[in-house]
DNA sequence: CGGGTGACGAATA
DNA sequence: ATATTCGCCACCC
């Protein structure tokens, strides 16, 4: 089961961002980032942050709706693009992060 | 095979 | 700073 599929791989490391940060289109899928964009359109899964994933200069692709919750999470804007610099959260922290889920254990850790 | 499309990216004007 | 152009690649017919 790791379905390791394109799309499947991709719903993944948007799974990975941590909330109050974003990554892009770019990180999801280096060299094609239509891919991921194709991905998250197609996906309906409500449990998707996919307001997580914006431009790679900050710009959103889902305009306002997707800048409020953004905001609500904690993400820091400069105008109406993110600021990448402080928030964005870069590929290769990306497959550190989807590793991590795996081994997600809300009991350990706790002290 | 090709041709068109797109929740993109980078370069250019 | 914004607008346009071009390049890229995955997916569909």
């Amino acid at each position: 089961m790791l379905e390791s599929g394109r799309a499947e791989q991709i719903i993944s490391r948007v799974r990975a961002v941590p909330a109050g940060f974003v990554s892009t289109y770019g990180d999801l899928c280096p060299g094609a980032p239509r891919a991921a964009g194709r991905a998250l359109a197609e996906c309906e899964d409500p449990s998707l942050p996919w307001q997580r994933i914006v431009r790679a200069d900050g710009s959103l692709a889902k305009g306002s709706r997707q800048r409020r919750l953004l905001i609500a999470e904690g993400v820091p804007f400069r105008g109406r693009r993110v600021e990448m610099d402080v928030a964005r959260v870069p590929a290769e922290a990306l497959d550190q992060l989807a590793s991590d889920l795996e081994h997600a254990d809300p009991a350990r850790g706790t002290r």
